[in-house]
DNA sequence: CTGAAAGCGCTAACAA
DNA sequence: TTGTTAGCGCTTTCAG
């Protein structure tokens, strides 16, 4: 037959070597006795010479775990999405482990399937990214006690661990630096009824006009989603709205963006007729002029976190408390205060 | 032992319903005969109730194949490499494979150890993005012969496929349309002596001015970077260029996005002062103001096809040649013809 | 220090 | 239509 074609397994290189494969599996896994100074560096020679590279998923087999964790996020088009990855990625490559991503793009109705090749594939562990984690899934995860974290999403009343911001405050806070600025007549590009990302940023909103005694105006209230492309269907809406406040908060950075367009196109100067700010604090809130304010979410942290909690609870098999993460208004240029008329 | 936190074998299932393992395998296999219709439903039943799943790295061992695909790409923060990812990811997905996610975020070094782990995780093939194909990484993956495909690079004289667009010509039709709209005077933000986005579009570039006879001017060439953030080294460079031209082609679309924010921020009217050309046609070229005129690179499609391509391989064997995708030069706001003066 | 051998969970002949 | 069984490549007792 052709071997030639096949990767030398640890039987060969054993036999290749003259030791057992009890010994060769002793030197690659590192183990600190069970051989000599002098077989191992011959069974590493042997090693390099066959070009052997040991099969991780026998290993598998054996030591039940695969070293990989996997990550469901809805979107991977979106510019939110990348940055909270980059932080998952690194901080699992940086403890040995690989990633296996899958997204859903918005078609919710496959998660469930990708979380079963997940678990088939026996994923350590799973980071869930953004999207709300439907009962369905929690019983599926629950019921194979696999470890999952949530990343800017939140389940409550379950002991699920997640790593987001607190969107509510911080809404609230970017909106008191609006009223802080002077500005009165505030409106608003909202997220409409998503669970975890729209409802909390508009209550967020209310609360700090509540705190400045300030009622809510639903009209000014404006529900568009969350992407640029989003936006023009609200158009009219928003220009309704425009001559009758000074500024606006979005609850998306790519909505603040759209916003920012149709200001441009419209002669709307900013922040002199209208201020504007964003929610997120993406890479491209800095490349456009004017540049965008917006309330700092941090994004790659997230991954970083969550991955590093995910992690211990493969370790230490405790589950961790969910962790709210800081949020930090940061004024650019595309808010300033309300120009007296 | 505590059994209730292991999941349930095929053996446990096989014994619950009476049946073999032989026949539980064919049943959940989805093999064609085998078993009766009633044994069938019967098994499923079992397989429902003790929440039964396979253990995919068990079969992998036997199988042979893993339906992973690796994904080495350099970047996950740019904005180029989640387009990519995307068109990757639904293609695998859709062919019941998932996708296995590295990047070296521009830390080459470590390539070779993810190379390796890949390897030893047995993905059934490799998706190489945007970096250039070290001899090392080749005759790694050409010694184990795994099946690799390059995006957005090429090897030259190797028969390792790929699927690019063809550089060199795309930024020649780029520089043309420049010249066709009237301009003579045209200036280039280069990416430097990189050879796979680098020297081809550059030569692109020259290639378009020597067919209109115009000879370059070298100091009218300036190496700034790929990245929005590279382009402000470059700025006193750019500021001696440009009151002598009339356009600026620029190696990418970021690099277009820090010039034209440069212009805003100096006065400098685009397109009415000077015209600006991408590379690219990221999603954000549509979301400023001026839209961005830019050469559009089917980044989706690029990672849809290479998948396509390398998931042929792993069925037929053969390896198929290297595939270049058309671009398109769109012209849109930041371009225009050159004000007389 | 070293090796023999028993599995890990599954598939695929081969018999029955 | 079924079941038996021999591995897939590796780790890990357990003896020696």
């Amino acid at each position: 037959v052709d071997i030639s074609h096949r990767n030398p397994t640890i039987k060969e290189v054993a036999k290749s070597a003259s030791v057992s494969t009890a010994t060769v599996s002793r030197i690659i896994n590192g183990l600190p006795s069970g051989y000599t100074a002098e077989t191992k560096k011959h069974v590493l020679t042997v090693i390099d010479k066959m070009g052997y590279s040991p099969n991780l998923n026998a290993r598998t087999m054996v030591t039940r775990h695969t070293g990989t964790l996997g990550v469901m996020l809805p979107y991977l088009s979106s510019m939110f999405s990348p940055l909270v990855l980059w932080g998952i990625e690194e901080t699992a490559e940086m403890n040995g482990r690989n990633v296996l991503i899958s997204h859903t793009e918005a078609n919710g109705r496959l998660t469930m399937d990708y979380l079963k090749v997940m678990h088939e594939k026996r994923v350590d562990g799973i980071l869930f990214v953004s999207s709300f984690l439907l009962p369905e899934y929690k019983e599926f995860v629950k019921r194979r006690n696999i470890p999952l974290v949530q990343i800017s999403t939140e389940l409550r009343g379950e002991p699920i661990p997640f790593v987001r911001v607190n969107d509510r405050p911080a809404a609230r806070d970017g909106v008191r630096a609006l009223l802080e600025l002077g500005h009165r007549r505030i409106a608003m590009l909202a997220g409409g009824d998503d669970p975890v990302a729209g409802i909390p940023r508009t209550e967020g909103y209310r609360d700090a006009l509540r705190e400045f005694g300030i009622s809510v105006r639903e009209d000014w209230v404006i529900d568009v989603g969350f992407d640029f492309h989003d936006v023009p269907r609200a158009f009219d809406r928003i220009k309704a709205v425009l001559p009758q406040v000074t500024a606006f908060f979005c609850v998306s950075d790519e909505v603040a963006l759209g916003f920012l367009n149709y200001c441009q196109r419209h002669g709307v100067s900013v922040p002199g007729q209208v201020s504007i700010l964003g929610y997120d604090d993406l890479p491209m809130t800095t490349m456009v002029v004017p540049t965008l304010s917006t309330i700092h979410q941090p994004l790659r942290l997230m991954g970083q976190r969550a991955t590093q909690l995910l992690l211990g609870m493969l370790e230490g098999g405790r589950v961790p408390e969910g962790e709210y993460l800081a949020h930090r208004v940061v004024l650019r240029e595309s808010t300033a205060s309300p120009s007296q008329e």
